[in-house]
DNA sequence: CTGAAAGCGCTTACAG
DNA sequence: CTGAAAGCGCTTACAG
C-alpha cells in the first residue's frame, strides 16, 4: 500500500498513481481548462487572461509538466537542435570549437547534435539520422573538394560552413583571414632574415588553410622583390613527424642556419623546433620559427612558440549565430564572415632588441 | 512549366510538384498498399510478403522517403539520441572523449547531443531541453559532490556516469584505475629516489582523480615504510601556473635537487618541468618527473614526459555501451567498469641504465 | 499477410 | 479570451 519511493522534489511523482508522463491533458484537467488553453499559456501568453494563465502555471508547476518535444516538433517542424559535422581535426581545435558552439547554442536556446558523418551517409547505421532531427547543420570543411560542397547543397536543411568561402557557395560561411595572418608572420620573419632564407612548411596541397597560408607567404616574398624558389615551400601534413623530418633533412643539408620558418600549424612547428634543438640550433639566434593556430601549447614550450592566432571560439560562435539567423530569418541576406587572425610574437622568432646584433 | 531546379540525385524531388516532405502516405500511394504495410516493411520486414516488400522498397527508393523521426519517437518514446554532459575539462580530454563516444554511438545507430548544462537546469534557456529529447545521459563528474549525484538520481532517464564509482550509486559507472596508475608511477620514482624526496603535486582537494592519485602516492610511500610529511603532498589546481609556482618555491628552498615528482596531470607537470629548466635543474639527473593522463604533448616535449596513461577513448566507448545496454536491456545488472591505467616511462623520469649511477 | 482505425501529445485555425 | 476539432506522420493492436 505504501509506495516505497519517497520523492524529495515537489515536482515529480507526488501522489498520483501513474508516476510518469504528465501530459498537457493532466495540466488541463488540474487547472480546469482545455488543452488548447494550456498550450497557449505556454506558447502565446498574450492570448490568455492573466487569471487563467496563473491557474495553468500553478498546475504546470505542481505537476512538473514539460511539453513532449516530439509531439511539438511534429507540429512545428522545428526541434531547436543544430547538427555539427566536423572533420578529423586536432584535439584542441575540436574542443575549443565545440565548447564555444555549445555555449552559444545554449544561450540561444538550441542544442548541439554531434554527427561526424552527417554528410557521409554511407558510413555507419546512424546514416543521415541526424538530418531528420536537426533544424540545420554547421559543417566544417578543410579540403578543397567540390564533392563536399555538392553533398551539402543536396541537403534539405539550412547550412553554415566553416572553412570555405568560395564564389558560388550560396550558404552562410565563416572563415578566418589566413592570408593576413600569414602575411604578417612572413613580414615579421623578413624583418630579420633575408627572403631567400625564409621557408614555409605546409600540410598537403588541397588543404584549404595550408594552401592559403602558403600563397600568402609566397606573395609576401614577391612583394619584397623575391620570387620564392621551389625549395622554400614544402608540403607534407599537419603532423609533428613531418616537421621533424623536413627539418632534419634541411639541417643536414646545412640550409637552416640563419633561417626563418613559417609552419602551417603549431604541430609542424614543434617538430621543427625539436629537430633544431636535437641538432644544436638555437632559437631564435640560429633559426626563427612561427607556428599557426596559437594553440595552448605555444606558451608552454621553451622557447615559447610564436604563432598566428586563429579565433576558433569566435568562428564557432559566428557559425551558430549564422545558422540560427538562417533558420529564424530565412529571407535575410546570406553572409560571409571572415574573422581576423593576429600574429603573436614570442621567443621562438623574436628579433634582438635594437635591430641587428 | 519547367521547374528551374534540376536535381542530380534520383532520390530527391524528381517530377512531383510538391518538392518536400514525402511522407509514408506518398510511399503507400505509389506502391498501392496501406501505410500500415509501408510501416511494417520498414520496421518488421518479417511480417510482410516478399513481393509486397519489394514494391514498397522500390517506392521508398524512388521517393527518397525517410520516416519522420518526431512522429516515430512520439509513438515509440525512443529517439536514439544520447545526451553527453561534460564538465569543463581540458581540450584534448574533451576531444578524445567526444570523438570516441561519437564513433561508438554512430556504430550502434545512436546520436550524441552535447549538453554541458544538462544537470544544471538553472543555466541558460536551453534548460533541461535535452532531457526531453534524449533516451539517456552520459555524465562525467570530476568533483566529490553529492549534489551532482542527487541531481542525477532525480533525472527520469537512464544514466551512465564517468568518473565516479562510489558505493550506493545504482547506475552504470565508468572509471579508470587511478590508484594502480599512481602506485606504479610512485614505485617507479621510489626505485631511484628515496621516499623522503618524493613529492605529489595535485589539484584542489575534492577533485576525485587528484584525490585518488594522492592517496595512492601516500599509500605507496607508506608501504615502503615511509610516512609522507605534509610538505610532500601539495594541492592546487590542474594548471601549468600552479605547477610552475609550486616548483619555483620549492627550488628556491633547495628542496627539489635529487627529487622525484608525481604530478596529478600533465599540465601541472609541464609547469614543473619549465620551472626546473628555468632554474637549471636537469631532468632526469637532478629531478625526475611523471605526469598523468599521457596526453599527446608528452612525447612532443624535450625531454619527453613520463606519464600515466588514462584510457579516455576506451572510457567513452564503455560509457556509450553501458548506457545503450541500460536502454535496451533495462533488467540487466548494473555494471561498474574500472579501466586499467598504465605507466609510460620516458626521459623525464628514466633511471640510468644499470641501476645506480 | 494486409487494411482500417485508434491514438501518441501536441498546435492552430475556426468558431464562438 | 476560450474550447472543440482537425491533424502533424507515424506505429500497433485488432480484425480479417
Amino acid at each position: 500500500m505504501n509506495p516505497p519511493e519517497t520523492s524529495p522534489e515537489p515536482a515529480a511523482a507526488n501522489g498520483k498513481s501513474k508516476p510518469r508522463s504528465v501530459s498537457i491533458r493532466s495540466v488541463a484537467d488540474l487547472s480546469g481548462v482545455s488543452i488548447a488553453t494550456v498550450s497557449r499559456v505556454l506558447n502565446s501568453p498574450g492570448l490568455v487572461s492573466p487569471a487563467t494563465a496563473k491557474k495553468v502555471q500553478a498546475a504546470v508547476q505542481e505537476l512538473g509538466y514539460r511539453p513532449n518535444l516530439f509531439a511539438k516538433s511534429l507540429l512545428t517542424k522545428r526541434s531547436r537542435v543544430i547538427g555539427v559535422s566536423l572533420p578529423d581535426i586536432h584535439g584542441e581545435f575540436y574542443a575549443e570549437l565545440m565548447h564555444s558552439a555549445d555555449r552559444r547554442a545554449c544561450e540561444r536556446g538550441y542544442h548541439l547534435l554531434v554527427s561526424s558523418n552527417a554528410h557521409h551517409p554511407e558510413e555507419g547505421p546512424g546514416n543521415g539520422f541526424a538530418l531528420d532531427l536537426v533544424d540545420g547543420l554547421i559543417v566544417m570543411l578543410t579540403e578543397r573538394s567540390r564533392v563536399d560542397l555538392d553533398a551539402i547543397a543536396g541537403l534539405r536543411v539550412p547550412v553554415a560552413i566553416i572553412g570555405v568561402d568560395e564564389a558560388g557557395v550560396p550558404v552562410e560561411t565563416i572563415t578566418c583571414d589566413n592570408a593576413i595572418g600569414a602575411r604578417r608572420a612572413t613580414e615579421h620573419l623578413l624583418a630579420g632574415t633575408p627572403p631567400e632564407r625564409c621557408f614555409f612548411v605546409g600540410a598537403h596541397r588541397g588543404n584549404l588553410d595550408s594552401d592559403q597560408r602558403a600563397a600568402a607567404f609566397a606573395n609576401t616574398l614577391r612583394a619584397q622583390g623575391h620570387d620564392p624558389a621551389d625549395r622554400q615551400l614544402a608540403f607534407g601534413e599537419f603532423a609533428f613527424e613531418w616537421g621533424w623530418d623536413w627539418a632534419m633533412e634541411r639541417i643536414a643539408a646545412g640550409e637552416l642556419t640563419d633561417s626563418a620558418i613559417l609552419a602551417a600549424n603549431d604541430e609542424i612547428a614543434i617538430g621543427i623546433a625539436n629537430a633544431a634543438r636535437e641538432r644544436g640550433l638555437d632559437m631564435p639566434a640560429d633559426l626563427r620559427l612561427v607556428g599557426f593556430d596559437d594553440s595552448r601549447i605555444c606558451s608552454l614550450l621553451r622557447p615559447e612558440l610564436s604563432s598566428v592566432r586563429v579565433p576558433v571560439p569566435d568562428m564557432a560562435r559566428e557559425a551558430v549565430d549564422a545558422l540560427i539567423r538562417r533558420l529564424e530569418e530565412p529571407d535575410s541576406a546570406t553572409r560571409h564572415a571572415r574573422l581576423p587572425t593576429s600574429l603573436v610574437i614570442r621567443d621562438s622568432s623574436r628579433l634582438p632588441v635594437g635591430g641587428g646584433l
